[in-house]
DNA sequence: CGGGCTTGGTTAAAGTTTGAAACAAACTTA
DNA sequence: TAAGTTTGTTTCAAACTTTAACCAAGCCCG
């Protein structure tokens, strides 16, 4: 089949969105850098961790939120672990897993961080959106997100290295 | 200033983004670097060199218009050197530039990867998308994108660090 | 029970990115 | 024009990510 290349319309949004998202994870990324000591994503986690019972997820169930490798995981709750803002405990039901707990330490770097954190999605993003477009963004990557629960693999219908199953929470 | 946290739309809406963007990205790296052997990043430096007048572009200015810093383009420049790819030159006109040149094998790898690309671009995101929202995309990262132009730092009203000013074409 | 497959998690090696120097050419200006 | 500053690029080390094993614990079924 020949491919159906992109319309222009679809290149500008392309162009723009390919940009514009490269621009807001380095500015997030340097902002957390600077006031958190940390990038993004291990912000994320401490987040992640923060709002769930008790504290603490398992491993698995903590990259499939984020949406990263387990191994990817494993090298940040390393470190996190080191600064001791997160502290590993076996999972007593199923002697393979590990758990992630966020630990008071991290707690508190996390509230610290927060205000700064939100303060730079708003002005990069929400500052500059009126509320229609909010609603907009979040059908539209909704949307695109949704196209990874069912495997969408494409020309080569092979198999979905994305997708991850669910585990028992184990708390 | 008490902080302005995000309200429930903006959370959610800051989530599916900040989720699907990731999913996105990696499905992108993974499928170009199947069958190009290499990453998004570099795809869009062959990209953009492609087209560009006579294939060639000053290294700051290529950095610019991809939104990178000027090492990690050296870096990747210099892996796409050593596979043929691209070549370097030096600047006639400021003997301080050097200017990246797509040779006519990266031309050829370029063609032979831009199919598959655009087939998953289509499918990943604007497959799932209606015209509309595809116009509702352009203007937000539009928007978006737009922010970084003018300075627009956070709470400590710091210097920039991701303007950067432009250079003659030297082609 | 006892292989053989799957799952949860880690590890090792290679590749990439970052951030802060280091350098050298170009510009400024006294 | 020498001294100081800015600009274009590279370099280096440290941090991070990826990929492909690897290992142990659960699971399945004859």
């Amino acid at each position: 089949m020949t491919t159906r290349w992109l319309t222009p319309e679809e290149q500008r949004a392309w162009r723009a969105y390919i940009g514009a998202a490269l621009l807001v994870e380095d500015a997030l990324d340097r902002q957390l850098q600077q006031e958190a000591g940390m990038p993004h994503m291990y912000y994320s986690i401490l987040s992640t961790l923060s709002e769930s019972p008790e504290r603490r997820l398992r491993m698995t169930d903590l990259a499939e939120r984020l949406k990263i490798t387990r191994s990817r995981l494993t090298y940040a709750v390393t470190r996190l672990e080191k600064d001791g803002l997160v502290r590993r405990e076996d999972c007593r039901w199923d002697k393979r897993g590990s758990v992630a707990i966020l630990t008071d330490e991290g707690m508190r770097v996390l509230e610290g961080a927060a205000p700064g954190h939100v303060e730079t999605v708003r002005s990069l993003l929400f500052d500059r959106l009126t509320p229609e477009q909010v609603g907009q963004l979040e059908e539209i990557f909704t949307a695109v997100g949704e196209g990874f629960q069912g495997g969408t693999a494409q020309a080569t219908g092979d198999d979905v290295p994305w997708r991850r199953r669910s585990s028992k929470s184990c708390s």
